[in-house]
Formats: C-alpha cells, sequence, structure tokens
DNA sequence: GGCCCTCGAGTTCA
DNA sequence: CTCGAGGGCC
C-alpha cells in the first residue's frame, strides 16, 4: 500500500523519489535503445503517476532532470523512431499490358540492352498489408520498425517478436548485418473472425484486414499485438553487409533457407509474355489465396542491373507495381464545391452521397478542373462516355491507387442530372476574377496573397512537412491563429513569443479549439519555433511557395548556390541582367518558365518587402557541398554530349551527381569537362572553342572509376 | 515539333 | 495518387 505524498516525511518522500525517477529512466532507456521493455506499460504510467504525484508535494525535492520533467519520446506517447538506412520507397504503377512492355523498353534503353536482349524479371503477388523492416545482427533480430514517411519509421520491434512468422534467430550463413522487408498482414478468415471478436467486445472494428495488419502492429501494448495473427512475408531488403546472391529470386531463396516466409507464386519470368501470363494466372487465383493481394510487383532478377538502373526521385527504376483494376461503385453527384489553393488555383471537389468503396466511406471526390467536368481531357479528347457531369447525376466512382476517390464515370443507365454546374469566372472566396490563361487547365484568383485562401494556404505551406516542418504548428493551428488576426503572413510566426510576452496578444485560450489550451503547450510551440529559425537552405527556398519550385528544385538550387545570399544575389541579378537570367536557365533541370517564375518573384516588391521582414527573423543555414572526398570531379561542371554508348544519359548524370560534380545542359566558359560521345555536335565545337577540357566515354569511366 | 521523364500542385480518409 | 506542365533530347 503507497503512503499519501502529503503524509510521507521530507527524507521517506526524497528517497522514493530518487528509487522512482531511477525506475523511470531504466525503463525509458530499456525502451528506446532496445525495444524491449522490462515493465509492462501500466507498470509504468503508475511509477511515473507516483513520480509526478511526490514531486507535486514535494516541489523542492523536484529535481529539473526528473523523468517527467523529459518531454516527449515518453513510451506512453507512442514509438521511438528509426531513421531507415536505406529509404523504404513505394513503386510506381502500371494498370494496362502496354505499361508493362513500357517498363521493359525503358529498362533496355536505359542500360543500352539490345531489343532483343533476355532482361529476366521476377514476378510476385503485391501483398496489401503494412511493410516492415526487419534488422538482422549476428542472424539475431534487433530492431523492427515500419515504412513510415520511407525516411523514417516506428520501432514497433516488440511487436515485431509477437509475430510468429517472423524468427528471432536465421539459420544459415547469413551476413552480420542484414536488414529483411517484407510484409505483415492477416487472413480473411481471421480478420473476419478477429473483427467479429471485438465487435462482440463493444471494441473497435476494423475496416478492412489492412487496417487491421496496420492497427495490430501498432498497439503500444504487445500482449494485444501477440493475439493478433498477424504474419508476415519477406520480399526485398535494405541494409546489408552482404549479400547471399547475384540475382533478385536467388536472395529471395535464401531467405527461405534463412527460415523467413516466402511468397510461393514469385517466379522468374524470362519473357514479357511469361510475365503477363503469371499476372493472370495470380489474379486468377486472387479469391482463393485467403489473403489480400492488389496486384503484382515485377523486379528486374540482376542485382548489378537493379544497380545501375537507380532510383528516381521516389521509386527504383528496375521495379513496377502491376495493379489489379480498381474496385468501384455507385452514387449520386450531389453539388460541387470550389477550394482556393495556395497558388490560387480553382479546385472543383464533388460531393457524394455517401458510399463504400474498397472498406472505406467516401463522400468527396476529386474532380480536377473545369475541363474534367466537360468530360474532356487537356487535348479536348472525351474522358467518359457519359460526357459533361451534371448535378443529380448517378456517377461509378472508384478509390485511385485504393486511396484518392474519383469519379470514373456517368452511369447512363440511370436518369441523368439535370443542372449544369457553372465554373465560377470569380473567386469564391475573394470575390476577384479568375482567370485562365490560354492552352492552360487551371483557372486561378488573380488577388496573390490579398486573398485569405491564398494568404493561408501559403502559411499552410510554410510550416508543412517538407518547408519548415514547426512541430506544433499544423494546418488547424495556421487556420485558426490566421482567422484570430494573430498571423498573416510568415514572419508574423517568428513574432509570436515577444508579441506575447509584451501582452500585445493571447495565444492561451482555454475555450477556444485548436488553440493552446495551457501555459506549457504555449512554450512548447514557441520552442518549436526557435528551433527553425535557422532552416536548412533548401527547405527555406521551398518554403516560400514560389510557382514551379518545389522540394526537389529547392533542393537543387541550394546545392548549386550553398548560401542563402548567393541564391538572393543570383535572382537579383538575373532581374536586371539578362546575361544573369542565361545563367539560371542554363543550369540543367532549369528552363525559361521557372527562371522566370523566380525572378519574377524576387522582382515584385511586396514579395520582396515580406521576405525581409521574413529574414529579420530567419537566418537560412549555408548548405553542405557535396560530399568530395577521392571525387576527381567534385565541385566541376560537367556537360553530356552526343550518343554515350556504355551507359545512358540519365545513368552518366546520376553517377556525376552523386560525385559532386554539377551537370549542365550547355557548353559556357564555366564548364570544366565535356564527355563527348560518337555523333556530338556544336557543343563539342563549342568546348574545343572555349578551350575547355574534353573527354570520350571510356576516358570518362576511367576517370570516375579511378 | 514530338516524345519521354520528372516535378509540382492538387486531392481523401482514418 | 494523378494530372498537367516544364525541361531536355531527338
Amino acid at each position: 500500500m503507497t503512503t499519501d505524498p502529503a503524509n510521507l516525511s521530507k527524507a521517506a518522500a526524497k528517497a522514493e523519489i530518487s528509487l522512482l525517477s531511477a525506475s523511470v529512466r531504466q525503463a525509458n532507456a530499456a525502451y528506446h535503445t532496445d525495444d524491449a521493455p522490462e515493465i509492462s506499460d501500466a507498470e509504468y504510467d503508475a511509477m511515473k503517476l507516483r513520480l509526478l504525484a511526490l514531486e507535486a508535494a514535494h516541489p523542492d525535492l523536484a529535481k529539473a532532470d526528473s523523468p517527467t520533467q523529459v518531454v516527449g519520446g515518453a513510451p506512453a506517447e507512442g514509438f521511438s523512431k528509426v531513421r531507415h538506412r536505406v529509404p523504404m520507397l513505394s513503386l510506381s504503377n502500371a494498370f494496362a499490358d502496354e505499361d508493362v512492355t513500357e517498363f521493359a523498353d525503358r529498362i533496355r534503353r536505359f542500360l543500352s540492352l539490345a531489343e532483343d536482349a533476355r532482361l529476366d524479371i521476377v514476378a510476385e503477388p503485391k501483398i496489401d498489408g503494412v511493410s516492415l523492416a526487419l534488422r538482422y545482427e549476428g542472424g539475431e533480430l534487433v530492431e523492427a520498425a515500419t515504412r513510415g514517411d520511407g525516411a523514417e519509421g516506428e520501432n514497433v520491434t516488440a511487436n515485431a517478436r509477437t509475430i510468429g512468422d517472423i524468427p528471432e534467430t536465421l539459420t544459415g550463413s547469413v551476413p552480420d548485418v542484414f536488414e529483411v522487408r517484407g510484409e505483415v498482414y492477416v487472413t480473411n478468415d481471421a480478420f473476419a473472425a478477429l473483427n467479429a471478436d471485438q465487435e462482440a467486445r463493444g471494441e473497435k472494428v476494423y475496416a478492412n484486414p489492412r487496417n487491421f495488419a496496420a492497427g495490430s502492429l501498432r498497439q503500444l501494448d504487445s500482449s494485444i499485438t501477440a493475439s493478433r495473427p498477424l504474419r508476415f512475408f519477406a520480399y526485398a531488403w535494405g541494409d546489408v553487409s552482404a549479400l547471399p546472391a547475384e540475382t533478385q529470386s536467388g536472395v529471395i531463396a535464401a531467405f527461405a533457407d534463412w527460415g523467413l516466409p516466402t511468397n510461393p507464386l514469385t517466379r522468374a519470368c524470362g519473357t514479357i509474355a511469361d510475365l503477363l501470363a503469371h499476372y493472370r494466372d495470380i489474379l486468377g487465383q486472387r479469391a482463393t489465396l485467403g489473403y489480400d493481394i492488389d496486384g503484382v510487383v515485377y523486379k528486374v532478377d540482376r542485382l548489378d542491373w537493379q544497380e545501375r538502373l537507380g532510383f528516381r526521385s521516389n521509386n527504383p527504376r528496375w521495379a513496377v507495381a502491376h495493379k489489379f483494376p480498381a474496385e468501384t461503385a455507385t452514387t449520386i453527384l450531389d453539388g460541387i464545391d470550389i477550394q482556393v489553393g495556395r497558388t490560387g488555383a480553382l479546385s472543383p471537389v464533388a460531393r457524394l452521397k455517401p458510399v463504400t468503396v474498397g472498406g472505406v466511406v467516401v463522400s468527396n471526390a476529386t474532380l480536377h478542373n473545369e475541363d474534367y467536368i466537360e468530360g474532356i481531357d487537356s487535348n479536348g479528347a472525351a474522358i467518359r462516355s457519359g460526357g459533361r457531369l451534371m448535378i443529380g447525376d448517378t456517377v461509378q466512382i472508384y478509390r485511385a491507387g485504393d486511396v484518392i476517390p474519383k469519379v470514373l464515370d456517368v452511369d447512363t443507365t440511370q436518369p441523368r442530372g439535370t443542372e449544369i454546374f457553372p465554373f465560377p469566372e470569380t473567386c469564391p472566396v475573394c470575390g476577384s476574377p479568375a482567370v485562365r490563361e490560354p492552352g492552360e487547365a487551371v483557372r486561378r484568383c488573380t488577388n496573390g496573397l490579398s486573398c485569405p485562401a491564398q494568404a493561408v494556404e501559403h502559411l499552410k505551406h510554410f510550416v508543412s512537412r517538407g518547408a519548415l516542418d514547426i512541430e506544433g504548428l499544423g494546418t488547424k493551428q495556421v487556420e485558426v491563429f490566421h482567422s484570430d488576426g494573430l498571423i498573416a503572413e510568415p514572419a508574423d510566426i517568428f513574432t509570436l513569443r515577444a508579441r506575447q510576452n509584451d501582452g500585445e496578444i493571447d495565444l492561451f485560450r482555454r475555450d477556444a479549439k485548436d488553440r493552446p489550451t495551457n501555459q506549457k503547450s504555449v512554450d512548447n510551440l514557441f520552442d518549436a519555433i526557435d528551433e527553425r529559425r535557422a532552416p536548412e537552405l533548401a527547405r527555406f527556398i521551398f518554403s516560400l511557395g514560389i510557382r514551379h519550385v518545389g522540394e526537389t528544385t529547392a533542393r537543387m538550387f541550394a546545392r548549386n548556390y550553398l548560401s542563402w545570399s548567393a541564391f538572393a544575389e543570383a535572382m537579383d541579378a538575373a532581374t536586371r541582367d539578362p546575361q544573369a537570367r542565361e545563367q539560371v536557365i542554363s543550369m540543367d533541370g532549369v528552363g525559361e518558365v521557372m527562371a522566370d517564375a523566380v525572378i519574377a518573384f524576387f522582382d515584385d516588391s511586396q514579395n520582396r518587402a515580406a521576405l525581409d521582414r521574413l529574414l529579420s527573423h530567419v537566418s537560412p543555414e549555408d548548405a553542405e557541398p557535396p560530399a568530395t572526398e577521392g571525387s576527381p570531379v567534385a565541385g566541376k561542371t560537367v556537360v553530356f554530349t552526343g550518343t554515350l554508348e556504355q551507359m545512358s544519359r540519365a545513368e552518366a548524370k546520376a553517377r556525376a551527381e552523386s560525385l559532386g560534380a554539377k551537370v549542365s545542359g550547355s557548353v559556357s566558359a564555366k564548364t570544366d569537362l565535356v564527355v563527348a560521345g560518337p555523333g556530338a555536335g556544336s557543343k563539342l565545337k563549342k568546348a574545343q572553342d572555349l578551350g575547355v577540357e574534353t573527354l570520350t566515354e571510356d576516358a570518362w569511366l576511367e576517370l570516375v572509376n579511378g
């Protein structure tokens, strides 16, 4: 029986506090380092509550370093994060047979293979579950992580250990470090039985097996995970010290030898015809497999080719997911609303009579733009048999990629709606004219940041994950702060603390929704804001919301100019000097449209004023120069021209950039190196005229391969 | 001028 | 996730 904290002597309280602090700290460490909690969450919570009570009764004994003072990361608040050493990327999709043929053609082109060269491809069912990365060291399971956003996932090791299919120890000769990747899923029978059980007990009912698997894997109490019949298939790998084979199929075979479950329908195919036949075979077995699949995954078998093919920004070039036709549903188009985006784009959204598609109730669907409602694409071709959408129409919808609801077609067997939706020619938020530039699909509000909708979307973009990523300042908070007049532009975010201290504003509102409800959360927010006063250069450039400048382009600018001042000066110069503008355009990946968008941004006095206000609170960090150690071409500007025989242009560019070189499209005095294959013309001549060093493809390969 | 690849900006629901 | 558009090559 525990004693009321207030009745304890000072000495007894002090002793208990020190004992509990040590236990809580130990539990924290055990949880974070190896994710094998030595005590249950309930015990942990009880200890922490007792500690809090003691400290409250004896404030003079509460130490600054008490575990109760540590913010974030406590087990009760969720899982610790795991950074993936090799990113967990998604796959590009194929829907039609032709997409698969194109996939193979693209690979042949990239590798410069003959059209009839043998290209073995492994096909396997795409399991509709949750991706999981399992790290084995010395053959022992040491860590399990969810995919998360691909770069960082959650540490669910304790839960993974409860899954029968996942071996604690691998058998046979396993490399020192081997990160196995695969899918956690649940069989349809088990899902139905357990969901019925959940319902009978009045607990959460899951919409579909995938959600069930995801929900089960993310239980904070791993005894709950243990009670769920989760299964696992291994099909890929991440960080490894060595590979057991030279082909995809060889590695999968090794997985099976090591005691990992692999999918029995995995097969290497020598021709596209084989591949498509296997696809149809799997599609035919779909209903009787006993677990959900949503397509077939194809991977290039040879690992040396996989390595050469490499990655696009978001997915590997050597794999594709051939998706099954999506499930559709029929409902009524009740109306169309217009949303105004960050760039002023007017986007129509369909309001639908709620309907279940693929286990989820859908009541909205994107309609993209004016033409889409009319039933035509950007070339004016019909995109559906029913023609223009009318309010009241019966429509067929599906979830693109099993996620985004879309209108597929009008059900013309049903009575048609009668009301035409007149697409507005003024902004529904601010009333300014909304114009559609000739040749463009989108109609935009012309009021810029003076339009409240654009202003608030701009703020949301500024704090979003790829931009400044301010914790505690999400979509909801930005909306409320904006409408309550606390922030009008990004700079205002950084004066919140000062204005609060001066009593100019009061963020703290116990009654208002989505406003901080206590001093602690206000302070946390201020701290999170202060943490972003020196943002990475790339994030800062992206956060400005310049048209055509997304995450990738911002990163490219940052890599190129390395500091904010260099970037700003270059853009500034380009507003006055046509030659400086040409220099911007000469960057690989930047053309006239992008360059002019950035230049126009810097040329606008309102933007400049807002930027100056922001820069009085924020100092972007200089970007890291690329890793140049041992690279013979670091920092050099390289141009490829002519036909490359041993590698594709894309491959050459990726390789050069990974060695710290800048790849440009045109030759100038700033060019250090021109790599010329056969058939090189004007660029080679210009290089020779300018006295720029030129290399043959062979010489280039020798240089970079050392 | 046309084709292919990539990026940006829009989107849903739990 | 998808569509439209920009950039670069042929």
